[in-house]
Order: C-alpha cells, then structure tokens, then sequence
DNA sequence: TCTGGGGTCCTAGGACCC
DNA sequence: TCTGGGGTCCTAGGACCC
C-alpha cells in the first residue's frame, strides 16, 4: 500500500489573486512588484509569462521584454487571507496538512481518499472550489511521495492535474534533466553533469559510491531522488522557527555612519517586534551587507544568553559593523537573531514588558540623541513596516513566519 | 535603470578541552 | 624527539527553496 500525496500549487498565484480583485488586470499581462524603487517582478501572469517575463527581473527588463506589461505593488493582506481560506479547504480532505509556502500545500489522503471517491477526485474538488470561491486556477500534482507529487505538479502546470502512479515513475524519470527534481539546482546540476549525469534515470542508476565520493552524505540520497524515491514526511504541526530576521535593499547606497545605524536600528526593532510577539529570543546576532558590486556578507556574534530586546540586538548588530572596514558604499542591510529560545513568558510577561518598552525607547532615544538630524520616532517606525509589506511566498500562515506585521 | 526578501540545511576550518 | 585523537562550539559561506 503505497502512500497518497497531493501537491496543490496555485498558478501565478499573488497575479492571480491581483486579477481576481481587479477586473481590469484579467486577461492581461501583469507583474506583482514590491514597494520600493529597487524592486523585482515577484509573481507574472501567465499572460506576462510570454514575453519573457521571469521572477527575479528588475521593472526595466520586464518593461522592456513587455512595454504594456501592467505592474501592481504586492499586497500581503489580500494572499495572506486566500492562503487561510484555502487551507480550510484542504482541510475537509484530511488532517495531514503541511502549508509548504503561502502558495503550495501537500496533503496525505492516503488514509481518507475512499471516503471522497479517490485521490483524483479530490485533486478535481479542489481545483473547481479553488476556482469557484477564489477565481483563481491551480495546478494538483499526485503520488507516492512530496519529491514526485511535487514534480508532477510542475509538470502539469498551469491548470492540471497529474497523477504518477507507482508504475509510471520510472517512465517519467526516463529523459528527465535532473534540474527538474525538487533539491537539484545549478550547482548540484553543473557538478552531477561532471560526472557524466544528466537525467534522473542515469542518476537513479549511478554507483553510489561514485556520488557519495563527489557529494558525501546526499550522495544516497541523490540517486534515491534519481529513482524517484523520497522519504521526506509531510510537516504537519508548525515547527518552532530557527532564525528571524529581516533585511531591506535601500532606496540608495549609503555611506553615512548616521543613516547605516538607523537602518540598523529600525532592523533590529523589525526583528526584535517579531521576536517578542511570537515569544521567541536568540543567542545569536547576524549582520548582513551588501555593496553596490553585489558582495554580499554576513558576520554573527553570540551571546551570553539569549535576547529579543531592540536594543540590545541593535547594540551586537553594532558591534559587528565596527569591526567591519566598509570599502564601499552599502546597498543592504539586514539584521538576525538565531539560535532561538522559547521565551519563558510565565516570568517575562507584565514585570518584563515596561522594561523591553523602555529599552526600545531608548535606543529610538540614542539614536535622536546622537544624530539630531535624523529624527528617528518610534511611530514612524511603525508606519515604515506596515508600508514596507514585505511580500515573502516563504510566508506561512500562522506562527512567526507570519510576516506581515498587522496594527 | 541594474539585479527582493524570507527562510533551512550543510560544510569547512579554527579554538578549545580532555 | 617532528606533529594523537576525539568531541563540541564557533564563524563564514554556499546551495537551495518559494
């Protein structure tokens, strides 16, 4: 008895979801950007998706492979809400959920298809009550495990569904490009092609001890994944998160000492807001920077126990850039705290909370104090981070992955 | 007119300890 | 008279994903 996995993937789905509640964008080629000046195409249309159109593109290239191309500045609120709607769908199928992105689920029926006429027909409910009460198309790959439910999803994009049953996997992986794989990227790819490898099937069939000698410990796994076996299971309960943080492309390259503190500040304060309302603290510290040349970096410092505090975040993350020689200007920013603890909220809740208050206030103090010119308020901080909507599809649904920051 | 932001996991090398 | 070896913690960086 094998196991049931469905892999439901919305088509295009932050466009999507933006042509639904604007009829005007339906039909046409759009792309879903972020707020700032220095932004990429975050989701097309498939309308977009003919021109060229690729995630990742900067406004100008989009523009100019697509001169009517329509851009619509993302709104997190609007995928957030279909995302929760959607997932009480699938939960009429069965208990084993896991929301993989704000944008694709896997389910396992493998206990409860026979109570809905079988695997397909649920893949069919979902794809019309998607369309009906959301108006918007998605793609359900089916099989006996994520690493194929996925591919056959991909595959059968937009609009489709697929089954790979036990009996057709071999087939499929045939003349399969091992990129196509879930796990398999540029660089596995360029280094497996060293080796004389191309598609699935001459991966499933490679020695292992030739990919084990090249790859190490995935080496196994690679061919397993070469014969399409995978023996991930499905991560039902959310899990408790490993890092938060946050970082911010600027509208300009900075060089003033002044601006790069406050913008790690309103960071640290991003990252610490989130910490504490999800009642998590770390023993780590991260910095990250990226010149105009694309260098990019990160240097951590570690604690002496774990903390969630603005300022003191804002104080470590300091503390890194000033052993740092900055050799040119900077492009972006970012702060994290990893290493995360449970937060014992028993002790820390009314007695600590003025104090966290206190010590936010005084960094936004600091801060006015020492660059007058700079006037850094705590509201407009706020503000700032309900603008700055950060659209990430690694969004989930509940938990601290939740991004969005809500008033 | 250049190229976002949120994560996870793995590896390699050095410090330190027994 | 060359310089064991295991374990853990730490930092930096790469690969991959949506």
């Amino acid at each position: 008895m094998h196991n049931i996995i469905l892999c439901i993937d919305m088509d295009a789905f932050f466009a999507s979801v933006e042509q639904q509640a604007n009829p005007k964008l339906r039909g046409k080629p759009i792309a879903v950007i972020g707020s700032g000046g220095r932004t990429v195409v975050t989701t097309r249309s498939y309308e977009a998706r003919k021109f060229g159109v690729k995630t990742g593109m900067n406004i100008y290239e989009a523009k100019k492979l697509c001169p009517h191309i329509i851009f619509v500045v993302g709104d997190s609120e609007k995928y957030t809400h279909t995302c929760k709607e959607l997932s009480k769908v699938y939960s009429r199928f069965t208990p084993d959920i896991e929301i993989y992105s704000i944008d694709e689920a896997f389910l396992d029926v493998t206990t409860t298809h026979h109570l809905f006429g079988g695997a397909e027909a649920i893949g069919l409910s979902i794809k019309k009550e998607v369309k009906k009460r959301f108006g918007i198309n998605c793609t359900v790959g089916i099989a006996p495990n994520i690493l194929m439910a996925k591919l056959a999803s991909d595959i059968a994009k937009p609009d489709g569904l697929r089954w790979f049953k036990e009996e057709d996997i071999q087939s499929v992986l045939k003349n399969l490009p091992v990129k196509e794989l879930w796990g398999i990227g540029p660089s596995i790819e360029r280094r497996l092609a060293e080796l004389g490898i191309k598609t699935c099937a001459e991966l499933g069939e490679a020695p292992a001890s030739l990919l084990r000698n090249k790859f190490g410990i995935i080496g196994e796994t690679l061919k397993l994944m070469g014969q399409g076996i995978c023996h991930r299971p499905l991560i039902v309960k959310d899990e408790d998160p490993k890092s938060i943080g946050h970082s911010m492309t600027l509208p300009r390259d900075i060089s003033n000492r002044k601006q790069i503190e406050a913008q790690v500040l309103k960071l640290s304060e991003m990252v610490g807001r989130r910490a504490r309302k999800y009642g998590f603290a770390g023993k780590k510290v991260s910095l990250t920077i990226r010149y105009p040349d694309f260098e990019t970096f990160t240097r951590q410092t570690t604690l002496p126990g774990p903390t969630n505090i603005t300022h003191e975040i804002y104080r470590h993350a300091i503390g890194i850039l000033n052993t740092i020689r900055l050799r040119d200007k900077v492009r972006l920013l970012g702060v994290s705290i990893s290493q995360l603890k449970k937060e014992d909220n028993a002790q820390m809740a009314l007695f600590d909370y003025t104090a966290k208050e206190k010590s936010l206030l005084h960094a936004v103090d600091a801060v006015n104090d020492k660059y007058g010119d700079f006037t850094v308020t705590w509201a407009s901080y706020l503000e700032q981070d309900e603008q700055s909507g950060v659209i990430s599809p690694a969004w989930r649904p509940s938990g601290v992955r939740n991004v969005t920051v809500k008033k």
